[in-house]
DNA sequence: CTGTCGGCGGCGGGCCGACAA
DNA sequence: TTGTCGGCCCGCCGCCGACAG
């Protein structure tokens, strides 16, 4: 029996005894998977109020599928282009194969005498915070080559690790840290070289394998406030990354989409849609709170400048500033009068 | 930079310049496709026309997201329980991950008047013949250790393989065998030891650890008729081996099916399906004429005996006799009047 | 005939400091 | 401060026949 094979398959340390088990019932850890996501990715509060955009979740579902929609759709005249909902549930997972982290959330479309409820401050989503003791690197050639070990950058290793004892000669420690699914990751820190620099030698090799990153990949080290270390990855955008599933024709996919929001719009019953936050740029699920006070309370005009976040490639957040050239909808045919990217941003690099 | 990964990156001998290309626009090699299907596996005629089943397509859709099927899915009044079509297009497909062999299938349904064209009798479907010069072997512990290469059978060898020269010592070539995907593997085929025995040494690793093959999935070599070694793989039914896909939810994916059956049906114009034949036991696209010869021309009573095949291990067929103990639908609400699996199947072990 | 094992040789994984950007 | 490299050691990959079922 191949034992220890290195496609992917050797076990972490003190893998759980069912991770299905751990996966399905235990709570994945919630600042790990905000950490994945990146900055600009919040999640609406649950019980609040918030827009589904029936368009936005098709893109995703294209960019998912590697298809461009097909004109051959049937219609759904009974879908208004933004459904106000009650968000009932939001879990956050991750993909089993590569660690992308997507979100699960069951919505309910509210029947007109709930629109007219009050919205709550509440609402307008809560800010997520990424933690505070973590760091974030871009992998080099020759982290994830098998000549060597990682090379920790030294103000991460002091802020994020565990200190080390500097009477040992040379000084050395062992970190376990979690991943997203809850496998603990066994790797040597030491302090070596000349000149003296910070490593992870003895499993890193097993954990660039296992999770099979390359040169330009991140990873991410988290310490929390219960002292514990976790580890996150966020793969480098791929072209052509995802490929098309054998399950379903995208056809297929998109009609389902549809007629899912359709079926559950007419009848006000819930239904469940995934969220990729690094898949597609959009967020298609919006706090109804932030949605009014930008199409209602913001009078948007051509000519008005306006401002745009943006993650920079070391997870910091910059601000660019633009001009408004035109508004517009994107598909008058198919999605009269919606507000899903009605705001033609030509012109905002300038 | 690591060069040569362990982790199924490791490129075969003379790969395609574009993989992609060589998958999309090359027709995948229908011989070779057909033996990892396994015997049982038929695909209709192209231009014949065929019977579609929803609920058949359903429950592989179900089996694919390992799902059950929730009640919140909406009725299609207008979707009857079987759809005649024209079958426009069928393509065979492998998984780029897994080699799993699917194919995707472009339907029409017939309108009433189309449906009283006279049916051809090559609309019957053509019988599924397998190649005469191949070989299935299901790999043992020792086949899949890193310890040693694979222990080809003799016969196998003898029949499969082209004739060694026996005047060298000991006998040896380098054999090329393409995959599904048109890639190029290396083996060299060495007969040594005591007693001598047909071994792939060099070569056989590399290709265990890039398919991620175990103990008691099988590989398949077949000698065509332009004398070319074609290779293939049938892996073991794993329990659990799918995961839900994390694009659309299971719901939506099985109101995407009927949907968009249902507005083909309507309107009559195309839709495309994926018919994974190892990943649920149920043919939902049949020719019409088996369809209307099994319904019409055969008296299915309870009582009656009837015979199955089945695929064996050795992917040989064997024939079961059964009785039939009940006629009833699985799912009378929801599919009245429905054939598909009509026939009880109680007691076909006895 | 063929699955598994002990033997063993050699490649490459992986730990080290040197050096330079 | 940290990315890459030469040096070097040893663990395991993988080729061999020996056996036995």
């Amino acid at each position: 029996m191949r034992l220890s094979s290195p496609a992917g398959a050797v076990l972490p340390a003190q893998a759980p005894a069912s991770p299905e088990a751990a996966e399905e019932h235990k709570c994945l850890n919630s600042e790990l998977w905000h950490a994945c996501a990146g900055p600009l990715v919040s999640l609406p509060a649950v019980g609040s109020r918030v827009v589904y955009f029936p368009q936005g979740h098709s893109e995703q579902v294209a960019a998912s599928t590697n298809k461009e929609i097909e004109s051959q759709i049937p219609n759904y005249p009974n879908l208004p282009p933004q459904l106000i909902c009650q968000l009932h549930n939001v879990t956050m997972h991750a993909d089993a194969e590569t660690d992308e982290v997507y979100a699960q959330m069951t919505l309910q479309p509210l029947n007109p005498q709930e629109l007219k409820d009050p919205y709550l401050p509440a609402e307008l989503g809560t800010a997520n915070k990424q933690p505070t003791n973590y760091f974030c690197k871009t992998l080099t050639a020759s982290d994830t080559s098998t000549h060597g070990g990682f090379s920790v950058p030294r103000r991460a290793a002091e802020k994020v690790f565990p200190p080390l004892d500097f009477t040992m000669q040379p000084p050395a420690q062992e970190l376990f840290a979690k991943d997203l699914h809850g496998n603990e990751w066994k790797f040597r820190h030491i302090f070596r070289g000349q000149p003296k620099r910070h490593l992870l030698t003895t499993g890193w090799s097993v954990f660039v394998s296992a999770k099979r990153l390359v040169a330009g990949d991140s990873v991410l080290f988290i310490w929390n406030d219960n002292n514990q270390l976790l580890l996150g990855i966020r793969r480098a955008t791929r072209p052509q990354t995802v490929m098309p599933s054998s399950v379903l024709s995208s056809d297929s996919m998109h009609i389902g989409l549809l007629a899912a929001a359709a079926h559950a719009a007419s009848t006000n019953s819930r239904f469940t849609i995934f969220y990729n936050p690094r898949a597609s740029p959009c967020e298609f699920v919006i706090p109804l709170a932030k949605y009014v006070k930008a199409v209602y309370h913001t009078r948007i005009s051509v000519g008005m400048r306006f401002r745009m976040l943006f993650e920079t490639e070391e997870s910091s957040v910059r601000r660019y500033m633009g001009t408004i050239t035109g508004i517009s909808d994107l598909d008058a045919v198919r999605w009269p009068n919606s507000h899903w990217r009605s705001v033609k941003n030509a012109g905002w690099l300038g």
